[in-house]
DNA sequence: CTGTTAGCGCATTCAC
DNA sequence: GTGAATGCGCTAACAG
């Protein structure tokens, strides 16, 4: 008996509902579903009873024929393994979720293919889509969803999308500071992957903030934010000639340093240089890797992309970038 | 300018398609996308070339309506703060759209409401859901989905439900064999909560194997899998009555406890007490947390996952859970 | 091999 | 207030 997959009848339709209530199609589709519209209570009544007695559920597709929207959210990202990215994408499926819409996750592996996928799929006709990865331009991604309404988050936006950037300057500016403050005078900085344009901003913030607070930039090394590029920066941090100070732009790349210079940082006190991460990733609170990094407010953040997500049409303002504030977050290696 | 949104003209259809190409609807829709289906090698060119020319992309939700198929995967989770899952979703997804179908990841944050969160989303009509959130038995997962395409994780299947479950029988015994052969005779156990099957059964596999290899456990300690629980656990560790070794049901557990007696693991060697973890994340790679640990082969886990998608039908020959096979991993704190 | 027809489930006119 | 009719974009069934 176990074998025979029980063969499920067809779903009920808003025809069944109509009929059962003894009302039309078009009434029971007011009654279910168009608050504001004129109907009796005594047949709005009678089809919710109804829906409710047969299991109806509305056929999004079907809907979504005649409305064109599906309460569906693409979310693109390059992937998630970095451990930044945990801390965000819960909250931000749980809001999305929390005003009625599903969120379809799209990784962006490589930036290869990537038309060749989306032609197909259901994600080209989401209502909107949160751009995290940097596959593209903001004029691609409209054109790729056949959407305006596409927030970007991956610094790559023009004129006409809507956008969020974390303001880096205050919170660089502020770790630079509490660098010279400390008596640092001679830094390294150890960036990402050059091509994301982010990271070029926030390199170029880093040099500015640094020659602000009179500390001379000895050396930049390059990496890829991981741990991995942060266990070779460390490894060049061995010699006499390291600086007072190592900036990262990852927190997952100070923490690869962090690991390979333990002994330079008992109990994460700093000895030959002072270190410093960027994300302020949840990790950090845990005892292992006490490091001092900057992070964004993740509240104001997301709260942003739920105004967005709430009504696209009405989001920015002029056509520049929302701006979420940074701080720097002081923990033992800073 | 920059403020009048280009108003965007409707999406070419396929009958724009089939004009563009001198042929019938039908003949555009098989030359399109029915590969096996006959249509002159003439009029497939003219339609390909036309569709290109248009920049046609089918409409997924049209599409569904007739053939009940969107090519969407659900996959249901509590949340993706756990760092195990970190490892995983990446992979999946991207194995997932490899194969043609893109993904709702649906958070099922308390339990509540859910039945009314799904009513109404697309959710409802995936082709198929992957169910790692224990909120439901394979039986309410069923009717939440009205589809039988419905694969178990989380250790909550029927008769009736094609389900995968780690064979965690073989890393916990090799893991409680390890301390017995180092020595161990007493032990103590930090456990998740036990309202969640696979937690239960694997408390289950714990005793039997310290049991087994002659380990008394002492102790039992309730945690939640979160790094915060170890460090509770940890500090109860603190006094002279330390078992010989600790057991953790998660790796974030082990982590805590592993930061909250530092000074019991120089080096990360043990001193007074050996810990093991279970996950066996990609974080403890890191230096900072060399904990022996349980993990299953990722690979074949996805593989089976993905050989469900492929084919959901004849995916579970007798109706019994595909066992993944675990090991175990030493490292300096075992 | 190809075109015609008939829905899929729903929201929306427009009459009543 | 309500119901009948129309069409959203597409595929399947049926004739040719």
């Amino acid at each position: 008996m176990a074998g025979s997959p029980e063969h499920r009848l067809p779903a009920p339709t808003i025809d069944d509902v109509a009929r059962l209530a003894g009302v039309s199609r078009a009434t029971a589709s007011r009654a279910l579903f168009s608050e504001k519209r004129p109907v009796s209570a005594l047949n709005r009544e009678r089809v919710l009873a109804a829906a409710d007695q047969l299991g109806y559920r509305i056929n999004p597709m079907a809907r979504s024929l005649t409305t064109k929207t599906v309460d569906l959210v693409a979310v693109l990202v390059n992937h998630i393994h970095d451990l930044s990215d945990l801390d965000l994408f819960d909250l931000l499926i749980a809001e999305t979720q929390a005003v009625g819409k599903q969120v379809i996750l799209i990784r962006i592996g490589s930036g290869d293919r990537v038309e060749e996928f989306l032609r197909r799929g259901i994600a080209y006709h989401v209502d909107a889509a949160l751009v995290f990865s940097d596959f593209a331009d903001a004029g691609t991604v409209r054109r790729l969803f056949h959407s305006d309404h596409v927030l970007m988050l991956n610094g790559r936006h023009d004129r006409l999308s809507p956008a969020i950037m974390p303001d880096e300057a205050t919170g660089i500016g502020a770790a630079a500071a509490d660098a010279a403050a400390k008596g640092v005078r001679t830094a390294a900085l150890v960036t990402g992957r050059a091509s994301s344009l982010v990271e070029q901003a926030r390199i170029d913030l880093y040099h500015q903030a640094l020659a602000r607070c009179g500390i001379e930039l000895r050396r930049t090394i390059r990496g890829d934010y991981s741990y991995a590029s942060g266990r070779d920066a460390g490894n060049l941090m061995a010699g006499p000639d390291a600086p007072d100070a190592v900036f990262c732009t990852s927190d997952a790349t100070a923490m690869g340093i962090l690991d390979a210079r333990r002994e330079d940082f008992p109990e994460g006190q700093p000895r030959r240089f002072r270190l410093y991460g960027f994300d302020n990733i949840s990790l950090l609170e845990f005892g292992a890797y006490p490091i001092s990094s900057i992070g964004y407010d993740k509240a104001a953040y997301l709260g942003e992309m739920m105004r967005f997500l709430r009504d696209p049409e009405g989001f920015a303002p002029a056509g520049s970038p929302v701006l979420v504030p940074t701080r720097f977050v002081a923990r033992a290696t800073g």
